[in-house]
DNA sequence: TAGATTGTTAATCGATTAACAATC
DNA sequence: TAGATTGTTAATCGATTAACAATC
């Protein structure tokens, strides 16, 4: 009954309730119910519910779920349990920004290998990692088994960055970059590319510049 | 039969269809089908004719659609046919990444006020805007008629820089803090937290650990 | 004309929500 | 026991895909 094929809709709200549940064990909640879960995110306890019992019974009938336990067992279905390792490409400022990150976050991943294409930035230091060539990616993350890669390069670079990536066997990339970049079938990509954020960010703006059109509802 | 009541994921996808076609059109493609874009973007042509179609009939049968007119088209419906100003809070290196993209991006989407909360970064220049101290913010937004806030403090902030941008009138609020902000229903809001996209993505991460389990699927 | 491709309706598929027995 | 809340099945809702007449 494991794994009846999980739609993606579910994986991506697993690190929401990830979020909420590692705030309330923070101010000390022991439980919660699907109901209170729904009240702070805005989402149906039902579906709340479902998610979580794809994966297993983490709840108590008549109870709730204990935070802690099912903190422990989102970790486990993200498989950040362990320590992710990831590598970066883009040494640039949002590839600081996301070095930065690392050193606070508690998730579980991170970064163990900065590599830039620009001679100017290597051998410099990020967050305690020196920044390395093109020319080593392939061999450190086979030798690191870095799981996961970061792009943070312009969108020109990006295609040659995710087949270097590829062809060190990496599994997940994350892009940063505003490129559609192909990868084989196995290699699992998302896009997190805030342009297209703001794009679509736009679209919901006015009701104001050409006011207030309520006239051709049906 | 305008806006019959469009659906967030036909939303999402205008920006990605928008940067397929300025990609066609500096490799001077002057016409494309649903079929060619269904290939590019992996999507379903009936799927990316019925988007378009919710807004108008901008193609042409048995020939297809016209790159540039359709480039204009959905700039318009996604309202950046005009410049839409937008503030930015936290001049660390995320916002200096989005101040920097700025420059070269020709989306109408323009950054023209910084602000921190921490003295320190003041007066400091981010791509020639001087960074002001929050105490301005308010005024500012309202004299440039700024309609989208950009956040990239810490988590524990964001909400305080929230309420300013709500205060201040703002439409739109792109978060990139790990943090779920309560703003009111007038005001949209996306989340542009890059940890739960790694989270997300480490889920899909080996069958490696685990062995090729295929036994029990159904 | 024949081939291509749109816009759109109908069919399918999948995701969300409601409802409720089980049970703490 | 009575009240609360889960896990899960059934009902609903919405999104995707197929099919095709219209037409370039």
């Amino acid at each position: 009954m494991k794994q009846a094929k999980i739609s993606e809709a579910v994986v991506r709200r697993l690190p929401i309730y990830l979020q909420v549940l590692n705030e309330m064990h923070l101010r000390e909640i022991q439980t919660v119910s699907s109901q209170e879960l729904g009240v702070k995110l805005d989402l149906n306890p039902a579906q709340i519910r479902k998610d979580l019992a794809y994966f297993g019974e983490f709840g108590r009938k008549g109870i709730g779920y204990d935070v802690v336990y099912l903190i422990e067992k989102i970790r486990q279905i993200l498989k950040v349990d362990q320590t992710i390792k990831v590598a970066l490409v883009g040494a640039g400022n949002l590839g600081h920004a996301l070095c930065n990150y690392n050193k606070y976050s508690k998730d579980n991943m991170q970064i163990t290998a900065v590599f830039d294409v620009h001679p100017g930035k290597i051998g410099s230091s990020i967050n305690n990692l020196r920044v390395l060539p093109m020319s080593e990616l392939v061999k450190t993350v086979e030798e690191q088994k870095i799981r996961i890669g970061i792009i943070t390069v312009p969108a020109f670079e990006a295609q040659n960055v995710a087949n270097q990536f590829i062809e060190a066997g990496i599994e997940g990339i994350l892009n940063f970059a505003p490129a559609i970049l192909r990868v084989p079938e196995e290699v699992r990509i998302h896009n997190a590319d805030f342009t297209k954020e703001l794009l679509s960010l736009a679209y919901y703006l006015g009701r104001e510049g050409d006011a207030q059109d309520e006239s051709d509802l049906d």
